[in-house]
DNA sequence: CCTGCAAATGTTATAATGTTTCAAATTTTG
DNA sequence: CAAAATTTGAAACATTATAACATTTGCAGG
């Protein structure tokens, strides 16, 4: 599967969108998933950009489509994306973001730079193990982690103001 | 500073809020900040049960205490607890909880339970190593991090369908 | 082919969460 | 006390998300 970019530097990104909705119809057909046409246009909305996409900011871009959606158009294509583990939802931001590891089990950690808005998608595998030891020293049965840092990335610490 | 009091199991609950405003006065004493009434009372009502309260629920509270509020007043007082490490933002739930270790410095971790509802907060030194290595392994400068975890609480584990 | 079921989408309305703006009151400070 | 700063009140509005129900589409079995 595609191996991962870096959202903060240079890259091309149409090679980046192309590859991940390939692999998405890899992983959907795996799956026994329709990766119906409404899905596949969300996710390579949301794939435009390494920076999150509000549902919203969805409906919005479909709209000047022509395809006039409602909310629950939206919200239902981005449940499913996120079921099949192609995008997740950073919910400090209410906003969503293509997963850079589809197809792999992971969890995600996600760094978030709060002046240019990329996010990178990490799989931190020391966390992980932490996060479980931290829960189960407590008796939990933990499930799902939200895991997000709000931060400065690399460019943005030397260059501030960038896009 | 208060003990740590486990919410999962019975325990003095009035004491645990009493505490809260004790210590919460405390602090806002030592940072020359102002614990107005209203703000007391927020904290107040949000320290009275272990699990997130959400900023419409507050309003609620404040309504029925016959003090008439609109929703910038509640997001006011939060935000002004939140400033002095009083309460959290649980942004999974977009809900708000007392912070058990209010006066120490420390990176919160949260571990809420999808069958009880309440929230424990812990610090886990270990986690917040391994955060930041993650983090500046990639030049990222982390500010700050949300860390939830949803899952099963121990009483959960064991008694479904407790409150 | 067609028929009937399940999955997906359309449509309208509404709920839940959070912010902007400006005015009035209160507290602090000189 | 008077000026400045902080806090609160109040109304309107913006953003994010879901509920409920109708319609269409894809597909398996007769």
């Amino acid at each position: 599967m595609s191996a991962r970019a870096i959202p903060y530097r240079p890259h091309n990104h149409d090679a980046c969108v192309s590859q991940a909705l390939t692999d998405a119809r890899t992983i959907c057909q795996r799956q026994n998933a329709r990766l119906t046409p409404i899905r596949e246009r969300v996710l390579e909305l949301i794939w435009q950009s390494h920076k999150p996409l509000g549902a919203y900011d969805v409906l919005a871009e479909l709209s000047s489509d022509g395809h006039n959606a409602a909310p629950p158009t939206v919200y239902r294509a981005l449940d499913f994306l996120q079921q099949h583990g192609l995008v997740h939802r950073i919910a400090s931001l209410n906003a969503f973001i293509g997963c850079t590891h589809a197809g792999e089990s992971h969890t995600g950690m996600f760094l978030i730079c709060r002046a240019c808005g990329n996010v990178l998608e990490l799989t931190a595998p020391e966390v992980s193990t932490e996060v479980r030891k931290a829960a189960s020293g407590e008796g939990f049965r933990a499930e799902t982690t939200t895991l997000e840092i709000a931060g400065l990335c690399p460019r943005c610490q030397s260059e501030p103001g960038h896009d």
